[in-house]
DNA sequence: GTCTATAGGGGGATAGAC
DNA sequence: GTCTATCCCCCTATAGAC
């Protein structure tokens, strides 16, 4: 998970700090939030010297597309080995047991994506506002094609509950600081992908 | 719904103001989010001058408790209103009939208290990171009241998937920018709402 | 009670040495 | 490519005139 920096990057010294910053902005926007984030805290937490981080990203909304850009790379790292099992039904029950399995991270800060897009939409100076959008309807699509494999009727609708109730643990989870939330609505979750036809 | 300023104040000439500052302050809130709202915002929208706000709000945070305040008020007004219908049912029907009539403004600002639990959070200094956990908890205690009074089994977890399904399609109202999310998924609660048991 | 002016601190971004 | 010093703007909060 950590980089070990051997790895010869496509720019003679870059791409290992760039890298390095990217994981660091990430995390650290999740936890403290687009606005209270100051480039020092990125740079402190990705190691860098603060006054270099501006090399590798010109202003602080690249900073946060990075950020977004590494979620979005998370998350089809986990739907790419979700693909892996043969019936769609358990792809989407594993995606709920990674959910829960994020419990007590959500609980303290949400969800990275729903968190972020909340900050964003009020960010409309910079063409961010909706970017967290795009993250999630692709989340949404993959959901959706899983519902459609099983032969479910309406799987658009389908998907939208079951991401927006993702959300909805989520931040429910977060405002009231009880990752138990997030157990008792992934069990349930789990429990209606069982029944359903 | 505006005022007219003609009500006697509880001191001379102070609370008019006051009332006002904290109405504009929830809707400021709400559309700018707390990081990028000045005071100076507040004192245009409240129609008050600049300088004249650390009058009746000593700080930035008393003005955000203030905001919150106000969410709760306004939704302690409602579920007032829907404590006189007779039915549990018809009361839980009548809060997402209410919610799915907000859908431009959600779709445009997210849910009023969601969004703000997720700035909130962030505000680790001030006590208020969990302030708007309060607020929302103090729903999910009167929806959790309506299910039991309809004798359903495991009132606090259906509260729990119906308080996250409304924050869940807020949140992906406001991130995909479409209120149409607000109505499909408000009539699915209608309709999982009439055919409980 | 009302309002102006400004202190004071912080943070994004840049210039330019090395 | 790396890093320091610093410019400059903005915002919270206060001092104090009216």
């Amino acid at each position: 998970m950590t980089n070990s920096m051997d790895s010869p990057p496509s720019r003679p010294k870059a791409a290992g700090k760039r890298q390095r910053l990217m994981a660091a902005t990430a995390r650290v926007l999740h936890e403290q939030g687009v606005e209270r984030t100051t480039i020092a805290d990125i740079a402190r937490a990705a190691d860098v010297p603060a006054g270099n981080v501006y090399y590798y990203f010109k202003t602080k909304d690249e900073l946060v597309e990075a950020a977004l850009s590494e979620h979005t790379k998370n998350l089809e790292a986990l739907t790419g080995r979700l693909d892996q099992l043969p019936d769609p039904r358990e792809r989407l029950k594993g995606l709920v047991n990674a959910w829960v399995g994020q419990r007590d991270i959500t609980a303290r800060y949400g969800c990275p994506t729903g968190t972020l897009a909340v900050e964003l939409d009020k960010r409309t100076e910079s063409g961010l506002d909706v970017a967290a959008g795009h993250a999630i309807r692709r989340l949404l699509d993959w959901v959706e094609q899983q519902y459609r494999q099983m032969g479910m009727a309406d799987p658009e609708g389908l998907a939208l509950t079951f991401v927006g109730a993702y959300q909805g643990m989520s931040l429910l989870s977060n405002a009231l600081r009880d990752p138990e939330i997030m157990t008792r609505e992934g069990a349930r979750l789990v429990r209606e992908l069982d029944g359903l036809a």
